[in-house]
DNA sequence: GAGCCGTGGAA
DNA sequence: TTTCCAAGGCT
């Protein structure tokens, strides 16, 4: 049995009963399962994509709708400009690929808001097309499992594509099945803290655990402070702005913060970054929310 | 390549 | 309370 046997066989009888993951989900709902899965956990994801999938069930209906209720739909799932790119990914894929999700690993790439690890997550997961797909799980447990490692480094790199793709079955579909089971392994048993080897598929091979499970030398990554952030700036305004029917005037927005020059800061942030647009002199709308100005003057 | 970009829940 | 973490992407 090789890893890729043992962790297929661990995830036919341990896999998570997801959304995204039954037999009729489109490529679309792939893409979109996805995208809201960067750096949000899958328990918010799932009511969340049901949502989106329902209202928008192929990427021409989101084309439709402007920019705005993109990001309302996103609600508090974070990072909104994932929904700003996925909105934007939608026309690209209607403009240039007649509304069908492109099965091209580089006409992929060339999507909004899709990078390295979502372009091989859809190609592979979506079209059964065979390669290696790396995420913060998988590199955790090959980290752990083959080289013997507390954690990977930061840096997801073509190091880790080749290490995954040596790992892989030959079949497409199997190593399509490899890699979500590598995924599934690392969100549920080889997990980040705790990890429970007691019930890992790897427990009598692991290079990690042979080695006597070595702590992590030196202090891990900085920690990623929020409270009284540009960030946490960013999301009050857009909370405000998410919920508006209208123009929002600017004084409104001043009650979200105190300090004026971060407030001003993080604003002019929203609208350089295309989520928020300056309507009138001195109003401000969710981008693509603006109602006609001829009807504003009348 | 380091830093930035939201949010909420668990330890 | 604070820290850490969650299927990354982009500049």
């Amino acid at each position: 049995m090789t890893l890729a046997d043992e962790a297929i066989s661990w995830y036919d009888a341990n896999a998570r009963d997801l959304a995204w993951r039954q037999p009729e989900t489109t490529p679309w709902g792939v893409l979109v399962s996805e995208v809201m899965l960067q750096q949000t956990p899958v328990v918010r994801v799932e009511p969340a994509w049901r949502s989106w999938m329902t209202r928008w069930p192929t990427p021409a209906d989101l084309a439709a709708e402007p920019q705005s209720e993109a990001v309302r739909m996103w609600g508090r799932l974070g990072y909104p400009r994932r929904a700003m790119r996925l909105h934007a990914c939608a026309q690209a894929i209607v403009e240039r690929h007649g509304g069908v999700v492109p099965d091209d690993l580089d006409q992929l790439l060339a999507l909004p808001g899709v990078g390295t690890y979502t372009a091989r997550a859809v190609a592979t997961f979506a079209y059964g097309q065979r390669h290696p797909v790396v995420d913060t799980n998988v590199r955790r447990v090959v980290c752990r499992a083959v080289e013997g490692k507390p954690d990977a480094g930061p840096a997801t790199t073509a190091a880790d594509l080749v290490a995954m793709a040596e790992l892989l079955p030959a079949e497409p579909a199997r190593a399509a099945r490899a890699s979500i089971a590598f995924m599934e392994l690392g969100a549920i048993v080889c997990t980040a803290r705790a990890p429970k080897c007691g019930v890992c598929p790897f427990h009598d091979v692991c290079a990690w655990r042979q080695t006597g499970l070595p702590l992590p030398e030196g202090p891990s990554r900085k920690p990623q402070r929020y409270a009284g952030t540009d960030r946490q700036v960013r999301g009050l305004l857009l909370e405000v702005l998410r919920h508006a029917t209208g123009p929002v005037p600017r004084q409104r927005l001043d009650l979200v913060w105190t300090d004026q020059v971060q407030r001003a800061r993080a604003l002019a942030g929203l609208v350089e970054d295309g989520l928020v647009e300056a309507y009138g002199a001195d109003d401000f709308v969710l981008a693509g929310d603006a109602p006609p100005v001829e009807r504003q003057i009348l």
